[in-house]
DNA sequence: CTGATAGTTAAACTAAGGTTGAGGTCAAGC
DNA sequence: GCTTGACCTCAACCTTAGTTTAACTATCAG
Protein backbone atom coordinates (compact mmCIF):
# COMPACT_ATOMS: atom_id res chain seq x y z
CA UNK A 1 0.00 0.00 0.00
CA UNK A 2 1.79 3.45 -1.54
CA UNK A 3 0.43 6.81 -0.64
CA UNK A 4 -0.95 6.67 2.75
CA UNK A 5 -1.01 9.93 2.91
CA UNK A 6 -2.34 9.24 6.33
CA UNK A 7 -0.45 11.60 8.23
CA UNK A 8 -1.95 14.13 6.78
CA UNK A 9 -5.45 14.82 6.72
CA UNK A 10 -6.22 14.87 2.81
CA UNK A 11 -7.08 11.55 1.12
CA UNK A 12 -5.99 10.54 -2.76
CA UNK A 13 -8.28 9.43 -5.29
CA UNK A 14 -7.60 5.78 -4.98
CA UNK A 15 -8.25 5.81 -0.89
CA UNK A 16 -11.26 8.26 -1.69
CA UNK A 17 -12.60 5.04 -4.61
CA UNK A 18 -11.56 2.91 -2.24
CA UNK A 19 -13.43 4.16 1.34
CA UNK A 20 -16.62 5.03 -1.01
CA UNK A 21 -16.80 2.04 -3.22
CA UNK A 22 -16.56 4.66 -6.38
CA UNK A 23 -14.49 4.39 -9.17
CA UNK A 24 -12.09 6.92 -9.67
CA UNK A 25 -12.82 7.30 -12.98
CA UNK A 26 -16.34 8.45 -11.61
CA UNK A 27 -14.78 10.44 -9.26
CA UNK A 28 -13.09 12.53 -11.71
CA UNK A 29 -16.17 13.00 -13.66
CA UNK A 30 -18.26 14.04 -10.58
CA UNK A 31 -15.56 16.30 -9.90
CA UNK A 32 -15.73 18.11 -13.84
CA UNK A 33 -19.08 18.17 -13.25
CA UNK A 34 -18.67 19.84 -10.10
CA UNK A 35 -20.30 17.84 -7.58
CA UNK A 36 -16.91 17.23 -5.38
CA UNK A 37 -13.91 19.46 -5.43
CA UNK A 38 -10.23 18.76 -4.81
CA UNK A 39 -6.55 20.44 -3.98
CA UNK A 40 -4.13 19.76 -6.25
CA UNK A 41 0.11 18.63 -4.94
CA UNK A 42 2.80 20.66 -6.63
CA UNK A 43 2.62 17.55 -8.71
CA UNK A 44 -1.05 17.92 -10.02
CA UNK A 45 -2.26 15.27 -8.20
CA UNK A 46 -5.60 15.42 -6.26
CA UNK A 47 -6.33 15.55 -2.81
CA UNK A 48 -9.47 15.33 -0.64
CA UNK A 49 -10.71 16.70 2.31
CA UNK A 50 -11.98 14.05 4.75
CA UNK A 51 -15.30 15.15 4.09
CA UNK A 52 -15.79 14.46 0.60
CA UNK A 53 -15.94 11.06 1.73
CA UNK A 54 -19.73 11.95 3.44
CA UNK A 55 -20.14 13.99 -0.18
CA UNK A 56 -19.40 11.19 -1.74
CA UNK A 57 -21.81 8.77 0.22
CA UNK A 58 -24.80 11.99 0.03
CA UNK A 59 -24.35 11.35 -4.11
CA UNK A 60 -24.32 7.86 -3.82
CA UNK A 61 -27.08 7.54 -1.46
CA UNK A 62 -28.86 10.31 -3.43
CA UNK A 63 -28.64 8.55 -6.79
CA UNK A 64 -29.56 5.19 -5.62
CA UNK A 65 -33.22 7.49 -4.89
CA UNK A 66 -33.43 8.05 -8.62
CA UNK A 67 -32.05 11.73 -8.08
CA UNK A 68 -30.11 13.01 -11.24
CA UNK A 69 -26.42 14.01 -10.74
CA UNK A 70 -27.51 17.44 -11.44
CA UNK A 71 -29.75 17.89 -9.46
CA UNK A 72 -28.05 16.60 -6.47
CA UNK A 73 -25.12 19.13 -7.73
CA UNK A 74 -27.75 21.52 -7.15
CA UNK A 75 -28.24 21.06 -4.15
CA UNK A 76 -24.94 20.43 -2.87
CA UNK A 77 -24.60 23.63 -3.71
CA UNK A 78 -26.37 24.43 -0.50
CA UNK A 79 -23.96 23.49 1.63
CA UNK A 80 -21.84 25.92 3.05
CA UNK A 81 -18.64 27.22 1.16
CA UNK A 82 -16.91 28.57 4.33
CA UNK A 83 -16.88 25.36 6.68
CA UNK A 84 -16.86 22.03 6.89
CA UNK A 85 -20.81 21.16 6.48
CA UNK A 86 -22.10 20.24 10.30
CA UNK A 87 -24.57 17.04 10.32
CA UNK A 88 -27.49 19.89 10.63
CA UNK A 89 -26.16 21.30 7.07
CA UNK A 90 -26.45 17.33 5.85
CA UNK A 91 -29.90 17.13 7.64
CA UNK A 92 -31.13 20.17 6.13
CA UNK A 93 -30.34 19.09 2.30
CA UNK A 94 -31.54 15.87 2.71
CA UNK A 95 -35.08 17.27 3.34
CA UNK A 96 -34.96 18.05 -0.53
CA UNK A 97 -35.60 14.24 -1.34
CA UNK A 98 -38.29 13.94 1.01
CA UNK A 99 -41.43 15.30 -1.42
CA UNK A 100 -40.06 13.97 -4.28
CA UNK A 101 -39.39 10.37 -2.78
CA UNK A 102 -42.76 10.34 -1.24
CA UNK A 103 -44.31 10.90 -4.55
CA UNK A 104 -42.71 8.44 -6.28
CA UNK A 105 -43.86 5.80 -3.92
CA UNK A 106 -47.52 6.75 -4.04
CA UNK A 107 -46.99 6.87 -8.28
CA UNK A 108 -45.72 3.26 -7.97
CA UNK A 109 -48.38 2.22 -5.61
CA UNK A 110 -50.61 3.43 -7.63
CA UNK A 111 -49.66 2.00 -10.87
CA UNK A 112 -49.35 -1.19 -9.54
CA UNK A 113 -52.69 -1.35 -8.00
CA UNK A 114 -54.47 -0.60 -11.49
CA UNK A 115 -52.31 -3.55 -12.49
CA UNK A 116 -53.87 -5.43 -10.08
CA UNK A 117 -57.35 -4.14 -11.25
CA UNK A 118 -56.73 -4.83 -15.12
CA UNK A 119 -55.07 -8.22 -14.52
CA UNK A 120 -58.49 -10.04 -14.75
CA UNK A 121 -59.05 -8.34 -18.52
CA UNK A 122 -55.89 -8.00 -19.97
CA UNK A 123 -56.25 -4.12 -20.84
CA UNK A 124 -53.62 -2.91 -19.22
CA UNK A 125 -54.59 0.95 -19.37
CA UNK A 126 -54.83 1.30 -23.42
CA UNK A 127 -58.74 0.58 -24.03
CA UNK A 128 -60.96 0.84 -20.50
CA UNK A 129 -61.19 -2.83 -20.84
CA UNK A 130 -61.87 -4.93 -23.69
CA UNK A 131 -65.04 -6.03 -21.85
CA UNK A 132 -67.10 -3.07 -22.31
CA UNK A 133 -65.17 -1.69 -25.15
CA UNK A 134 -64.02 -4.64 -27.87
CA UNK A 135 -62.58 -2.51 -30.85
CA UNK A 136 -60.67 0.41 -28.99
CA UNK A 137 -63.33 3.18 -29.03
CA UNK A 138 -61.32 4.72 -26.62
CA UNK A 139 -59.09 6.42 -29.70
CA UNK A 140 -61.27 9.52 -29.75
CA UNK A 141 -60.14 10.93 -26.79
CA UNK A 142 -56.91 11.43 -27.95
CA UNK A 143 -53.26 9.47 -28.00
CA UNK A 144 -52.05 8.01 -25.76
CA UNK A 145 -52.44 5.11 -23.41
CA UNK A 146 -55.10 6.51 -21.03
CA UNK A 147 -56.40 4.89 -17.65
CA UNK A 148 -52.39 4.75 -15.62
CA UNK A 149 -51.49 8.15 -17.44
CA UNK A 150 -54.73 10.56 -16.16
CA UNK A 151 -54.95 11.50 -12.47
CA UNK B 1 -57.68 12.17 -42.71
CA UNK B 2 -56.09 9.94 -45.27
CA UNK B 3 -55.00 6.05 -45.57
CA UNK B 4 -57.39 5.03 -42.69
CA UNK B 5 -56.82 1.60 -43.85
CA UNK B 6 -59.80 1.50 -41.78
CA UNK B 7 -61.81 -1.40 -44.21
CA UNK B 8 -58.58 -3.77 -43.64
CA UNK B 9 -58.21 -5.00 -40.79
CA UNK B 10 -54.61 -3.97 -40.09
CA UNK B 11 -53.46 -0.36 -39.35
CA UNK B 12 -50.47 1.46 -40.70
CA UNK B 13 -47.69 3.27 -38.56
CA UNK B 14 -49.31 7.07 -38.70
CA UNK B 15 -52.26 4.99 -37.09
CA UNK B 16 -50.65 3.33 -34.53
CA UNK B 17 -48.70 6.40 -33.82
CA UNK B 18 -52.01 8.47 -33.00
CA UNK B 19 -53.69 5.65 -30.95
CA UNK B 20 -51.18 4.90 -28.94
CA UNK B 21 -49.29 8.13 -28.56
CA UNK B 22 -46.05 6.53 -29.70
CA UNK B 23 -43.86 8.65 -32.24
CA UNK B 24 -43.43 6.48 -35.20
CA UNK B 25 -39.87 6.83 -35.11
CA UNK B 26 -40.21 4.87 -31.80
CA UNK B 27 -42.60 2.39 -33.28
CA UNK B 28 -39.78 1.59 -36.04
CA UNK B 29 -37.15 1.61 -33.05
CA UNK B 30 -39.58 -1.04 -31.18
CA UNK B 31 -39.97 -2.90 -34.47
CA UNK B 32 -35.88 -3.35 -34.49
CA UNK B 33 -35.53 -4.20 -31.33
CA UNK B 34 -37.80 -7.04 -31.92
CA UNK B 35 -40.56 -5.90 -29.47
CA UNK B 36 -42.86 -5.36 -32.32
CA UNK B 37 -43.83 -7.05 -35.71
CA UNK B 38 -45.41 -5.85 -39.14
CA UNK B 39 -46.39 -7.17 -42.61
CA UNK B 40 -45.05 -5.03 -45.52
CA UNK B 41 -47.26 -3.75 -48.28
CA UNK B 42 -45.66 -4.63 -52.04
CA UNK B 43 -45.00 -1.12 -51.42
CA UNK B 44 -42.53 -1.90 -48.25
CA UNK B 45 -44.84 0.09 -45.56
CA UNK B 46 -45.96 -1.67 -42.12
CA UNK B 47 -49.07 -2.94 -41.68
CA UNK B 48 -49.78 -3.86 -38.15
CA UNK B 49 -52.46 -5.90 -36.94
CA UNK B 50 -55.09 -4.32 -34.49
CA UNK B 51 -53.69 -6.40 -31.45
CA UNK B 52 -50.49 -4.77 -31.96
CA UNK B 53 -52.33 -1.53 -29.77
CA UNK B 54 -52.21 -4.03 -27.29
CA UNK B 55 -48.82 -4.70 -27.57
CA UNK B 56 -47.65 -1.01 -27.36
CA UNK B 57 -49.68 0.06 -24.79
CA UNK B 58 -48.44 -2.99 -22.35
CA UNK B 59 -45.03 -1.84 -23.53
CA UNK B 60 -45.41 2.03 -22.16
CA UNK B 61 -47.36 0.66 -19.26
CA UNK B 62 -44.25 -1.88 -18.42
CA UNK B 63 -41.64 1.50 -18.98
CA UNK B 64 -43.72 3.64 -16.85
CA UNK B 65 -42.92 0.71 -14.15
CA UNK B 66 -39.38 0.97 -14.89
CA UNK B 67 -39.04 -2.16 -17.21
CA UNK B 68 -36.45 -1.91 -19.47
CA UNK B 69 -36.87 -2.59 -23.08
CA UNK B 70 -34.97 -5.60 -23.28
CA UNK B 71 -36.61 -6.84 -20.42
CA UNK B 72 -39.86 -6.29 -21.97
CA UNK B 73 -38.64 -7.84 -25.52
CA UNK B 74 -38.33 -11.16 -23.23
CA UNK B 75 -41.60 -10.90 -21.91
CA UNK B 76 -43.65 -10.81 -25.05
CA UNK B 77 -41.57 -13.63 -25.90
CA UNK B 78 -43.82 -15.65 -23.58
CA UNK B 79 -46.68 -14.69 -25.61
CA UNK B 80 -47.90 -17.00 -28.20
CA UNK B 81 -46.98 -16.60 -31.59
CA UNK B 82 -49.79 -18.87 -33.35
CA UNK B 83 -52.69 -16.58 -32.09
CA UNK B 84 -53.98 -13.28 -30.95
CA UNK B 85 -52.81 -13.21 -27.20
CA UNK B 86 -56.50 -13.64 -25.22
CA UNK B 87 -56.74 -11.28 -22.32
CA UNK B 88 -55.39 -14.13 -19.99
CA UNK B 89 -52.35 -14.10 -22.29
CA UNK B 90 -51.92 -10.51 -21.14
CA UNK B 91 -53.15 -11.15 -17.61
CA UNK B 92 -50.58 -14.12 -17.22
CA UNK B 93 -47.56 -11.81 -18.68
CA UNK B 94 -48.56 -9.01 -16.83
CA UNK B 95 -47.90 -11.00 -13.39
CA UNK B 96 -44.05 -11.00 -14.70
CA UNK B 97 -43.71 -7.32 -12.86
CA UNK B 98 -45.52 -8.01 -10.17
CA UNK B 99 -42.93 -8.95 -7.54
CA UNK B 100 -40.43 -6.50 -9.03
CA UNK B 101 -42.44 -4.10 -8.56
CA UNK B 102 -43.14 -4.94 -5.09
CA UNK B 103 -39.78 -5.31 -4.54
CA UNK B 104 -38.95 -1.57 -5.91
CA UNK B 105 -41.54 0.23 -3.67
CA UNK B 106 -40.19 -2.09 -0.39
CA UNK B 107 -36.76 -0.72 -1.19
CA UNK B 108 -37.80 2.94 -2.10
CA UNK B 109 -39.97 3.22 1.39
CA UNK B 110 -36.88 1.36 3.36
CA UNK B 111 -34.57 4.40 1.48
CA UNK B 112 -37.10 6.53 2.79
CA UNK B 113 -37.07 5.37 6.16
CA UNK B 114 -33.46 5.24 6.62
CA UNK B 115 -32.97 8.09 5.13
CA UNK B 116 -35.24 9.85 8.04
CA UNK B 117 -33.13 8.30 10.59
CA UNK B 118 -30.38 9.75 9.43
CA UNK B 119 -31.63 13.28 9.53
CA UNK B 120 -31.25 13.55 12.42
CA UNK B 121 -27.60 12.80 12.50
CA UNK B 122 -26.42 13.98 8.67
CA UNK B 123 -24.68 10.91 8.85
CA UNK B 124 -26.74 9.43 5.04
CA UNK B 125 -25.21 5.23 5.25
CA UNK B 126 -21.38 5.80 4.80
CA UNK B 127 -20.15 5.78 8.34
CA UNK B 128 -22.82 4.22 10.79
CA UNK B 129 -23.76 8.12 12.61
CA UNK B 130 -20.38 10.60 12.95
CA UNK B 131 -21.41 10.48 16.82
CA UNK B 132 -20.29 7.20 17.30
CA UNK B 133 -17.99 6.79 14.59
CA UNK B 134 -16.72 10.28 14.37
CA UNK B 135 -13.73 9.21 11.71
CA UNK B 136 -15.16 6.67 9.22
CA UNK B 137 -13.85 3.01 11.41
CA UNK B 138 -16.48 1.88 8.65
CA UNK B 139 -13.36 1.57 5.92
CA UNK B 140 -12.41 -1.31 7.22
CA UNK B 141 -15.57 -3.17 6.22
CA UNK B 142 -14.38 -2.94 2.35
CA UNK B 143 -15.65 -0.74 -0.06
CA UNK B 144 -18.88 1.04 -0.65
CA UNK B 145 -21.46 2.80 1.31
CA UNK B 146 -22.83 0.28 3.80
CA UNK B 147 -25.92 0.46 6.35
CA UNK B 148 -28.17 1.47 3.19
CA UNK B 149 -26.85 -1.29 0.67
CA UNK B 150 -26.27 -4.40 3.48
CA UNK B 151 -29.67 -5.96 3.41
C1' DC C 1 -52.13 12.35 -63.48
C1' DT C 2 -50.73 15.36 -60.06
C1' DG C 3 -49.74 17.09 -55.73
C1' DA C 4 -50.02 16.46 -50.84
C1' DT C 5 -49.34 13.57 -47.18
C1' DA C 6 -47.36 9.59 -45.28
C1' DG C 7 -44.11 6.25 -45.50
C1' DT C 8 -39.06 4.10 -46.29
C1' DT C 9 -33.84 3.66 -45.00
C1' DA C 10 -29.25 4.42 -42.83
C1' DA C 11 -26.59 7.10 -40.24
C1' DA C 12 -25.81 10.69 -37.18
C1' DC C 13 -27.14 12.92 -33.04
C1' DT C 14 -28.92 13.48 -28.04
C1' DA C 15 -28.59 12.90 -22.92
C1' DA C 16 -26.95 10.71 -18.70
C1' DG C 17 -23.50 8.54 -16.34
C1' DG C 18 -19.84 7.03 -16.73
C1' DT C 19 -15.45 3.55 -18.67
C1' DT C 20 -11.38 2.72 -21.44
C1' DG C 21 -7.03 3.60 -23.56
C1' DA C 22 -2.92 6.02 -24.94
C1' DG C 23 0.77 8.47 -23.62
C1' DG C 24 3.06 10.52 -20.01
C1' DT C 25 4.22 11.97 -14.78
C1' DC C 26 4.64 11.40 -9.63
C1' DA C 27 6.03 9.32 -5.40
C1' DA C 28 7.51 5.59 -2.30
C1' DG C 29 10.33 1.66 -1.20
C1' DC C 30 14.56 -0.82 -1.70
C1' DG D 1 18.46 6.31 -8.29
C1' DC D 2 15.52 3.12 -10.20
C1' DT D 3 11.48 0.46 -10.51
C1' DT D 4 6.66 0.05 -9.71
C1' DG D 5 2.25 1.38 -8.81
C1' DA D 6 -0.68 5.23 -8.53
C1' DC D 7 -1.70 9.29 -10.74
C1' DC D 8 -2.48 12.84 -14.70
C1' DT D 9 -5.13 14.48 -19.21
C1' DC D 10 -7.68 14.10 -23.29
C1' DA D 11 -10.39 11.87 -26.43
C1' DA D 12 -13.02 8.12 -27.75
C1' DC D 13 -16.26 4.80 -26.58
C1' DC D 14 -20.38 2.50 -24.11
C1' DT D 15 -25.53 1.86 -23.06
C1' DT D 16 -30.47 3.09 -23.23
C1' DA D 17 -34.16 4.96 -25.53
C1' DG D 18 -35.03 7.06 -28.73
C1' DT D 19 -35.07 11.66 -32.45
C1' DT D 20 -33.45 13.91 -36.51
C1' DT D 21 -31.95 14.34 -41.15
C1' DA D 22 -31.44 13.40 -45.99
C1' DA D 23 -32.82 11.39 -49.86
C1' DC D 24 -36.21 8.85 -51.73
C1' DT D 25 -40.91 6.11 -52.50
C1' DA D 26 -45.95 5.00 -51.73
C1' DT D 27 -50.60 6.02 -51.49
C1' DC D 28 -54.65 8.67 -51.87
C1' DA D 29 -58.00 12.48 -53.04
C1' DG D 30 -59.38 15.05 -56.68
Amino acid sequence: MTQLASTAREITVGELAGRSGVAPSALRFYEREGLIRSRRTSGNQRRYSRDTLRRVAFIRTSQRLGIPLATIRDVLGLLPEDRTPTREDWARISECWRSDLDERIRTLQRLRDHLTDCIGCGCLSLDRCSLSNPDDALADHGPGPRRLLEE
